[in-house]
Formats: C-alpha cells, sequence, structure tokens
DNA sequence: TCTAACGCGTACGCGTATGTACGAGTTATA
DNA sequence: TATAACTCGTACATACGCGTACGCGTTAGA
C-alpha cells in the first residue's frame, strides 16, 4: 500500500478501490480530520473489510490521503513561475498556495493526530525547500529582511496561510479577500525593514 | 462549579479540592489537550470519584480551567501600560503576551475541542478587546496600516504569537529569541506599507 | 457533639472505534 | 477456463474513556 510500484502484482479492480478510498479519505479528513475509517469506506463505495485489505491500520489510510494530497499539491505549486523577482515570484507562489493550504488543513490536523512528527515534515520537505529557496533568492537580491532566522520567516508564512484558512472557515474572512490579505501581510513581514 | 460565589454553602475542604483540581487540569492540559480526566484527578491528589463529585463531566472541568487559564492572563496583561504612542505600546503588550499564549496553548486547544464555538470566543472577549482597541488607536495615530479589515490584524498577531510558540515547543525556535521575532514580525504586519 | 458534606474505592454499564476471523461469492487475467 | 486475487458481510474480540451506583469512613463547622 506504501507504493503503486511496490507491489505489481495487484489487480486492475483492486487498484481503482485503493484510488476511490485514498480518494474518499482526502475528500472526508479534509472537512473532519475524526472522519471514521467507516464512513471513508462507505464514501468510497466500498465495504469495510476492503478497506482492511489494503490498509492494515487507520494511520496507514491517513498517511497514504496525506501522501495524496501533498503530492497534488506539489503538482500546482511546481507549476508557479518562481523566476524574476522575489516579491512578484512571492505573490504568485502565495496566489497557488493559498487554495492548496485551505484545502487540506483538517487533513494536516488528522495527520499530525497520528503520524510520528518526522514524518509529517519529511512529506513537507519539498514545499518548505521552494518557500525556503524563494525567500533566499530575495535575500540575496535585496529584497527581503535578513535580521530574521530564515526557517522562522518560512514558517511565519505558513501560519499566516494557515491562519487565513482558518478565518475562512469560520466565516469570519471572505474567501475573496483572503488571497489580498494573505499577500500583503506576508509581503509586509518578508520586506526589508 | 460554575463560580465561587455561585454556592456559598462549599466547606473549606471542597473549595481546597476544587482549586487543586482546576490546578492540576491547567497543568496537565498545557502540555497535553488530550490528558484524560483520570490522570487529572491523580495529578490533583484527589480520587476520581472525587472529581466528579465537582465538575459532572469533563466539557465542564475544561471550562474551569480554560476559565481559569483566561483570569491569569488577564491579570498579567491588564497590568501593561498601553498609553503614549502605539507602536511602543504594542511592543510591551507582545511581550507579555507572548509567555500567557505559549503556556496555555494546548489548553486552548482542548477547549476548542469539548466547548461549544460561541464559548471560547465569549472568554477571549476581554484580550481580544484590548488588543483591537490598541491597534485601533495605533490607526488613528496613523502608525498602524488602514488596508485590512481591523478583524484580520488583530487575528494575525493571534495566529504569528501562537506560531511561535509552536515553534518554541519543537525546539526549532530558542525561547530567548522568540519575543524578538514575535515583535519584529508583528510590527512588520502592521506598520504602514 | 452531632450531622451534613465531603473523600474516595470498587464495580458496573455503556458507547464508540479499531482491528480480526471466517467464509462464501465474484472477477480479473494468465 | 482455471485459479488466484479481490469483494464484502457477519460476527467477534478488545480497548478505551466517560459517567453512574453504591457504600463506608472521615471531617468541617454550627
Amino acid at each position: 500500500m506504501v507504493d503503486s510500484a511496490a507491489r505489481p502484482k495487484r489487480r486492475a479492480d483492486a487498484e481503482r478501490s485503493i484510488a476511490r478510498i485514498v480518494a474518499a479519505a482526502r475528500e472526508l479528513l479534509s472537512s473532519d480530520p475524526n472522519a471514521k475509517t467507516d464512513d471513508i469506506a462507505r464514501a468510497a463505495g466500498v465495504g469495510r473489510m476492503t478497506l482492511y485489505g489494503h490498509f492494515a491500520t487507520r494511520a496507514e489510510l491517513i498517511d497514504a490521503a496525506f501522501v495524496e494530497a501533498l503530492r497534488a499539491g506539489d503538482a500546482v505549486l511546481s507549476s508557479v513561475d518562481l523566476g524574476g523577482n522575489a516579491r512578484d515570484a512571492m505573490a504568485r507562489l502565495l496566489d497557488s498556495s493559498w487554495q492548496v493550504v485551505a484545502e487540506s488543513a483538517a487533513l494536516l490536523a488528522a495527520a499530525e493526530e497520528v503520524l510520528p512528527a518526522g514524518r509529517v515534515r519529511e512529506l513537507h520537505e519539498e514545499p518548505v525547500r521552494r518557500m525556503t529557496e524563494l525567500i533566499r533568492r530575495g535575500q540575496d537580491q535585496g529584497v527581503f529582511r535578513t535580521d530574521m532566522p530564515l526557517d522562522w520567516l518560512v514558517n511565519v508564512v505558513h501560519y499566516i496561510l494557515h491562519g487565513a484558512a482558518s478565518e475562512v472557515r469560520a466565516g469570519r474572512l471572505a474567501p475573496s479577500r483572503a488571497a489580498d490579505v494573505v499577500t500583503r501581510s506576508v509581503q509586509s513581514v518578508l520586506a526589508c525593514p
């Protein structure tokens, strides 16, 4: 179940079931991090036993859903043009990141609850690396500040992103304004003081 | 159990037990939001049945612990001088807020899980009001920006505060540097662009 | 000193969710 | 078409945690 390439002996219908289960898991866990395996199986249109045939534990299932969400997110973010002025590139990256983060916020919470902390960070490696590199480039260009640790700058961007997602979910921030306030806030934090 | 003044017929030893239970709840829930009532009773040095004698449900206990934490926090924050230049006042307020928030982050998570959302916001009314007023004053003085909703500005401060607390807890940010990066980050977000 | 309030242990009931065992029917694929 | 893989239902074993019932010993406080 770890990787589709790891077990080439799987039948086509099994492959299909797994895909549906993972998709259902992403869907449900993205709105309720406490969604039960039973609900997920039902939503996937398979029996609970079929699910357990492919995922030995709940944690394994969440891991798979999380990996899939990260993969999908990476597909979006890797297509963003990060060239040219770092400030402009950041605006473009945030614009895409915003939706990705908002969509999977609850799923992230579920993953953090059942997966070892190292695993979560390991899977976030790529998006973190992307953001880190961009900020570093901005520092080299002289448009981003250097008076705080680079790690903190990366993280504060994440916290603002997730914060905006929470506000939207709670109905206290209009979705249409979210991208704007996120961009303004982040650019202010990153700009040279 | 709601208020110490509500039932004047309580005996002194009961009063003492309740205080110890609430203190233990604050202590344990502040490091693990999933702490069990059993653990809390044991930590308080009372039997589980004694605990249930004073708090009918787990939610009621968490509410009491949360109220107590807010009360303690308010005692600290209300002593901060918010006069003069808003920018300087914000620095002072953040300096005190930082520890208060870090201490009770997990307890807040526990409260958000079992208490109705309205209750959590209701109890946060005072600290939110304090921060809101200060930012508004800064806007009037012309030192804080006005190009984003006031609510968002208040919330982004909270998210940065809680973010820093998470980083410290995870060992990725030195506690000694936390206050500094929080202040720098918040001031940058609030400053006129 | 008397009594209601309190402390507290044991045992129980209950709901929920995870994961297992068995077994029979169905379907992909060599 | 043979067979191994897959689906999936029922039933079961467990574990956990909340909250209750009962009951007896202790203590505060009028």
